[in-house]
DNA sequence: GTGCGCTATGTAAGCGCTTACACCTTCCCG
DNA sequence: CGGGAAGGTGTAAGCGCTTACATAGCGCAC
């Protein structure tokens, strides 16, 4: 068996308690003892066990973070900030993501039992009444990425005016026919991206032209798919007639329809524009308009609130929105300035630089 | 307080042990009486607590990772096929992402604490000898992921074979003067392919010119990053004679030189041939021919070999050793057939089909 | 010298679960 | 009809730590 603090408490000629305060630097110790504790725990290698330390103290310093998929861009980064900001505070991460989103329920189920970690992430996942039921009944913690809920703590993007930024900005450029490819239509983010653009569209006197309106019906990721961005591209396409500028609902979307526009021929952004949402790195690469998040600080905000919740548990619910941020590139701006679909090379300078962030604080 | 078995044998008339052998299902109990036990369980909301459990089993069922950088591609892949196969078989993963390099041995060092998990997967992390007493130490089952040790299970690509054929693929092509843009030589995976850079052109007869080798002072992702990548294309664009064909170890890499070789109004392939290494998403997506590292795979054989480890501590280490297959795309085979820099667009037929991946075993 | 307040440390009772061992029924076989 | 095997359940001793409470020792004021 492994040495505990019976062992260090023998050897050092002390009780376990004082071994124990040694180690919690809870309480105070007399130096000459401390110094005796570390001075044979040193010797014989111990280390506190991390099991029997959350049982007695009823906390394990443990974060569990539930995302859907991991592959995406934006968790990563997301998870990247929230990794960032726990190391710092000496709390470990317990990631549970879901290869389905049949799944991630039952991934929920695990985070949220007894003893497992003292507070819960849960991004870009819409809360059904069964899970907030869940989040309620087990008692934890929770602060939500991506989404919003009245119950609890919150950080995400304003979708809907990102949706309407994107959309005037192809409108301030001169495009008539603007289409939107939108995810599946149970994403939230989705539907609110979708509200901007067309609010954008009624403002500018236009009419919403539901044919230009594609949705996936893909379940994986929403429809957050270059997959399915390519296919709602092709369906646009055939169009009688097609429009000439497309704001996609991410950029794996925007590139899958970018995809499309180069198999069919069209130079962009001549033929068509085209403005994403996220800005994932490749973006930046080929040049892709798009909306900016920032996921990083939202990763780590969320951590912050989470700490904050696990303080103080009955201070009052409080969501930040962050708000998209307009990074015009080639394909929205480069119309017969650079020939449209002159390189497969990057189009932006480089290297890039980072633009800072507005953001709304409620309540 | 939550509901603890003390509760549910009472409720239920029976003893606590009772309740126990009920939830760890490890023991047989009379179906009459797990029948009552998970009525009342289920009335009342009981869930076993998981530290308590992971006490006085003397097993967590959870396993850390430690990954340097979680940003990567790589590392994303790897990681989602951990998670994959360590959902299928109910256990749990702890994530010890750094931002630098030398927080590593710090999260080694949470990590490796006694109560934390049953089992230890460590990626992409050059065992010096403190980490492997480290490990040793700690009697944790480990699994290294992406580098090797004799003392160790462990699962790798072999990048010297990868490297051949990357540099042997520029040779059949007929390309001249071929260059390495290299990561930072800590990297081993770099030096690895290194050596099937030169080992290829030695084979054909041509001779290593030191001056077409490129190495990066990065630290951060040992070099394997764009900027990286960039950096080494400008300088061996101001040789005297530059190359005409480029093997960058890495494809972020390969995306930064593409970009210089872009910025310096190259096209490519005709004025200069690019293949990189690992196939991340976006080569796919811009043509980049490459060698594809079957990252899920290993995630998934690492988290197997580590199963198998926990069950059985003693039995012989194993390496299995992966090889990166050449996906030859536009950037080293477009030569005249589309003019090269013709489009920013995506080059490779859509959607792309993955291919089998050989393997070897040790011992 | 007595009593008080402080500080440093020890004692022991948990935290919620697992499991070796003991005990009690049944049931079956000779 | 007795004895043993087998199955079901209970008792209690952990797992390694924290912490409330008790105690001891000290200095100081009276």
């Amino acid at each position: 068996m492994a040495i505990t603090i019976y062992d260090i408490a023998e050897r050092a000629g002390v009780s376990i308690a004082t071994v124990s305060r040694v180690f919690s630097g809870r309480s105070r110790v007399a130096d000459p003892t401390r110094e005796r504790v570390f001075a044979v725990a040193r010797e014989l290698g111990y280390e506190p066990n991390v099991s029997a330390r959350s049982l007695a103290r009823q906390s394990t310093r443990v974060v569990a973070a539930v995302v859907p998929m991991l592959t995406s861009y934006f968790f990563m980064e997301v998870i990247r900030g929230v990794q960032d900001r726990l190391s710092e505070i000496d709390y470990d991460l317990l990631v549970y993501a879901s290869r389905a989103p049949e799944e991630v329920d039952n991934q929920l189920a695990r985070a949220v039992q007894k003893g497992r970690a003292d507070g819960l992430l849960l991004c870009s996942t819409p809360l059904t009444d069964g899970r907030s039921r869940t989040l309620e009944a087990c008692g934890l913690p929770v602060v939500l990425v991506d989404s919003a809920h009245a119950g609890f703590d919150s950080v995400s993007v304003n979708n809907r005016d990102g949706g309407y930024d994107a959309t005037r900005h192809l409108l301030d450029q001169g495009y008539e026919r603007i289409a939107l490819i939108a995810p599946n239509p149970v994403s939230v983010p989705g539907i609110e991206r979708r509200e901007g653009y067309e609010a954008a569209l009624r403002e500018a006197g236009r009419q919403v032209d539901p044919r230009l309106i594609v949705t996936s019906a893909e379940v994986e990721q929403h429809g957050f798919t270059r997959e399915a961005g390519y296919a709602a591209m092709q369906k646009l396409l055939a169009l009688p007639v097609p429009p000439d500028a497309v704001f996609a609902a991410s950029d794996v979307q925007a590139l899958g329809a970018l995809w499309a526009a180069h198999d069919a021929g069209l130079t962009v952004p001549d033929d068509l524009a085209l403005i994403g949402f996220d800005d994932i790195r490749t973006s930046a690469y080929v040049g892709l308009s798009t909306l900016r998040q920032p996921m990083y600080d939202m990763g780590k905000l969320a951590i912050d609130k989470l700490i904050q919740r696990i303080a103080e548990p009955e201070r009052p619910v409080s969501s930040t929105t962050f708000s998209a941020h307009l990074i015009a590139r080639d394909t929205s701006t480069a119309r017969s300035a650079t020939p449209c679909g002159t390189s497969a090379s990057p189009r932006t300078a480089y290297p890039r630089t980072e633009s800072p962030t507005a953001l709304s604080e409620t309540p």
